[in-house]
DNA sequence: GGTTGAAGTTGACGTAGCGTCAACGAATAT
DNA sequence: ATATTCGTTGACGCTACGTCAACTTCAACC
């Protein structure tokens, strides 16, 4: 049924304008050997025949799927196609996350759009800090109610894990300053002291904005709570007291 | 209220530490001009200060939000909130399409994973051609009937204007190899004809599989249709003519 | 046979946002 | 004085090609 007897063949941009994409293209994919063109003639001329065609036909409808070139590779070079579907499910997978993060940036951004819109600051939105997705929120939730808790767990919603690690990092520096100014033996109220405090409020103010009553909440719960002191002092319990001490003390000058 | 007089620093690492990035990223930042340090010791060692500090909080809130590098530069760059509103506002339509477009994606893999579990060749299923998502489908809906249209716009759905063009030119190659044979006068029954049909049935099938009538009512609708006239022949009417013919023949031939 | 034009070839650089060496200088602890 | 740590400046690598640049081939025309 399928006598394809006189052998056709098609030239490089031939089978460009054919297939749609650009004889650049096609080299590429002889140059990383996902399509290699039937023959070669004397000047190094490319040929494709039918069974190029066919396969840049799968390729293209690969790249459509989004596929990444080594991804089509391997779909293609899968004997039976289980293989083929497995790479796809998988595809799939990474298809719906990002979906889904491009959601969350969207209410993100409309989040940060509106605050600018309010005269914010863009730095005072967006974000909440300083508890992990899941351990420490039942203890928050007890201390400071729930309405002030799913205000904070709905704006850190479009968080990723990295995400929440990278937003507790923002205490290292602080911490790492407060210990040089805590050997050197200088008091909690000192205005060096107080202007590292000022530093981690901002941090803080990232991703929440605690008033007086709050901040000297979360200066309780970082000596109170196991898993904050020792994420937090690595160690060193009595710096935690001395950054609850500082705390304190910038809540009752600082705050409202 | 916000004095800070003790000017403190801190250095690349303890910025890196605080803030989540390398400091690879911050060398970046300074390379492209987004954030310089406060000022740079006679090493060449970079220190940042509070303002460094804060305006790195908004650089990484913004890369959150997907925003690229030298995009976060003109929002910082703007002074006034409406500005940075704006290109937020363009930022969102973009992240929206992107994620319409991840939800095409899925569904077309879904597709093909079905067809490729029923033992599917991944060159019959997901796309449809030949007709462009307007002009072409009143003509086509009259001729085939709904349900056939309906049933390829459903696989249409996920193509973008460029996707639509690209598959329209996979006539090219086909054409070209016509001419010349029709240049050489070979008759529409020949080998070397239906040779180039079955290319253009393959392609066709790329997208759609035509029975016998479905593949000759194509063949007239490729004649009598000004639009795909125009298109198909460049201006060479009897070309078309050539190709119609051709076509009939190798679905009385070939087509159930 | 010479020339011209179209179509082809092989480099090579550019894209975004850094990661990841390499080779070296400087500040700090011992 | 020296070992260790922290910092510096290149430079290449990554995706999937676009976009020159500098040549070579091939068919056609005179």
């Amino acid at each position: 049924m399928n006598d394809t007897e006189p052998t056709m063949s098609w030239s490089i941009n031939e089978v460009a304008r054919a297939s749609g994409v650009t004889s650049r293209t096609l080299r590429h994919y002889h140059a990383i050997g996902l399509l290699e063109p039937a023959w070669t003639a004397d000047g190094g001329r490319r040929h494709y025949e039918q069974e190029q065609l066919l396969r840049l036909q799968r390729i293209l409808l690969l790249r459509e799927l989004g596929l990444g070139l080594d991804a089509i590779g391997e779909v293609l070079a899968a004997q039976d196609g289980a293989a083929a579907v497995d790479i796809l499910r998988r595809h799939r997978s990474w298809l719906l996350a990002e979906r889904d993060r491009l959601d969350r940036l969207v209410a993100t951004v409309e989040d940060t759009m509106t605050t600018l819109e309010k005269g914010g600051t863009m730095t005072a939105n967006s974000m909440f800090a300083g508890f992990e997705q899941n351990p420490y929120e039942d203890e928050a939730r007890a201390r400071w109610g729930d309405h002030a808790i799913d205000d904070a767990t709905a704006r850190m919603r479009g968080w990723s894990k990295e995400q929440a690690d990278q937003a507790r990092s923002g205490f290292g520096a602080a911490m790492t300053a407060l210990a040089a100014l805590r050997a050197d033996g200088v008091p909690v109220g000192d205005a060096r002291v107080q202007e590292v405090i000022d530093e981690h409020y901002q941090w803080i103010c990232l991703f929440w904005t605690p008033n007086r009553e709050a901040y000297q909440g979360l200066a309780d719960l970082y000596v109170d709570d196991d898993r904050f002191r020792r994420n937090i002092g690595q160690g060193d319990d009595a710096l935690v007291e001395y950054l609850r001490d500082a705390m304190k003390a910038y809540a009752v000058e600082r705050l409202a």
